[in-house]
DNA sequence: AAAGTATCGTTTCAAACGAAACGACTGTCA
DNA sequence: TGACAGTCGTTTCGTTTGAAACGATACTTT
């Protein structure tokens, strides 16, 4: 693959590469090009990706991602509170609050009130709700399995080394 | 780095990590962790990236990235059509639609009308628009540069080549 | 104990989103 | 030519989003 930049197929363009502005002599700047921008192709990478298992968690089991993600800490560690879930699940927690609506209305998880802090939630799944985990995480894994599909090990291993690099690396840029 | 799993500090969680429902005896099925599952680590480094990105554009030029990558690539390409913007952002025509319309109004994109073609727009950066074009570009590449500071050349290379990988997996994934 | 501060989870609010409807224009086919 | 189908960009509609306000509970300080 020599760029990333693709053939257009129907476009009027007919203008030079250079934009009149620049002084086509020099290009001690070198152009800048979108589709190799990094934090552009991380972007689109990843929502196309959340879109196609949003597709199959909505078509497959009617939840949300939201709502899959509480159910997954849930299933892993439950009974916790709302804002443990937040923490797990990197999500805010006006969204778990949302998702959690959702999944108490579906008798997929309960709450009870935690007996030493008030304040706190103990959220667990429901025997409902631990069947429809059971189903999901095979499922879930079989996606990550296709989506993984065109990479070697030592790839998928790399790949993970470089996400926590890059997490690692984004906490201090926000802060 | 053992474990991907974070001690969370304040818990009181105390139930076991194999929950109620599924047999300590056999684990054929092992736990599912979804701090270990790759969709989710990708959505939330990349939506990290986003909004410390987000944050730089919007506090240093008043813009926000939608506005960002259409500036973006008609500072590449112009003068093009709204499609082939939506093609080259890889955002919805609504999307790009709305970005304009920012952008129009702050004199930093004009359109015109395409002679041979009354539907198509001929967008394109005005001149104030280039100058900004001009500052967003080197913060961009040093933003990015941060970002990647942690990774050697090959990695970033590397990075590359799987992001690539999985963008082509998933969209077979997405048909 | 009373007052002041902090935390938890829900709700409100305005902004941003994508899907779909839309008007305007072009190309095709009879 | 006139109908019909397709494309382009905007707008509308209902949903989802995060920030902030909120009531309720717990902790701290006096």
């Amino acid at each position: 693959m020599s760029s990333r930049r693709a053939v257009r197929t129907k476009s009027f363009v007919t203008a030079p590469a250079v934009p009149e502005g620049a002084d086509p002599g020099r290009d001690d700047e070198a152009e800048f090009h979108l589709a190799d921008f990094l934090p552009y192709r991380l972007s689109v990478t990843t929502n196309r990706v959340s879109r196609a298992f949003a597709a199959r968690y909505s078509r497959e089991f009617g939840i949300s991602i939201p709502e899959w993600r509480v159910m997954a800490v849930l299933g892993e560690m439950a009974p916790i509170s709302s804002n443990d879930v937040c923490e797990a699940t990197a999500m805010d927690k006006a969204k778990v609050s949302r998702a959690l609506a959702a999944l108490l209305h579906r008798g997929l998880v309960k709450k009870a009130p935690h007996p030493d802090d008030q304040r706190l939630l103990r959220l667990s799944l429901t025997a409902k709700g631990r069947r429809v985990y059971a189903a999901i995480v095979p499922r879930a894994r079989q996606l990550e399995a296709d989506l993984m599909a065109g990479l070697t090990d030592p790839e998928r291993r790399q790949l993970d080394r470089l996400l926590d690099k890059l997490q690692a690396r984004v906490v201090d840029l926000e802060g």
